[in-house]
DNA sequence: TTACTATATGAACACATACTCATATATGTT
DNA sequence: AACATATATGAGTATGTGTTCATATAGTAA
């Protein structure tokens, strides 16, 4: 009860693995590019990899990462499958940073 | 000429590595805490290593990351470098983060 | 100078990550 | 049923990352 400045207070355990998690996923720039693209429009898996000029292999992993961590839902199609986002949050950090990155 | 769509704009090539830089920065449990920590107080070294049980070549190494992204800075007192958040926006991007998984 | 303290740094290692290739699965069509 | 198309998945590989250990550097004091 002595010191006069409060003691800090630790991040615990699992809001540490919830927000390393979210900027992970932030962190890459084949996902950046998807989101990015996904908050234009909805798209199919093969207009991601056409847009991006990427595999269709390598956007389809990217996605289930996405998709595992919520930030993107899917809608069939037929065989097509439409991928959106799905938090708006996440999309805002990314906004906010690319925005930021553009006026420095 | 025929598509009545706006043709996707696509991040370019500096913006996209920023971002990624920087959330890969807010990426990793060990650099949040220490961003987190430095966020309450100025702190030196080896108050960090302490305050977060860390080895303090853990700190140093992590610090001198943070700090070629200038998102850390530091002041000298004799042998004792005392550093602190240089990069307020970032420090948002966390807090709003942290604040939002902890309220999902 | 020497000794002491605080911090930085390089090497080594273990582990994670992102991509590509080949193939599997699922849906639709004939 | 067979076939075509869209997407998913597993394995392999190359590269990146975070920590630890040992040591170097820098500043201070005697």
């Amino acid at each position: 009860m002595s010191d006069h400045n409060t003691k800090y207070e630790q991040l615990d355990e699992e809001t540490l693995f919830i927000v390393s998690q979210t900027f992970k996923a932030l962190s890459d720039p084949t996902r950046i590019r998807i989101l990015h693209l996904l908050g234009e429009k909805e798209c199919s898996v093969s207009e991601i990899a056409e847009e991006l000029s990427l595999m269709q292999s390598t956007v389809s992993h990217q996605l289930r990462f996405l998709k595992n961590l919520r930030l993107v839902k899917f809608r069939r199609a037929g065989t097509t499958l439409y991928y959106s986002i799905d938090d708006e949050h996440v999309m805002t950090l990314l906004h906010q940073s690319i925005h930021h990155a553009r006026h420095d």
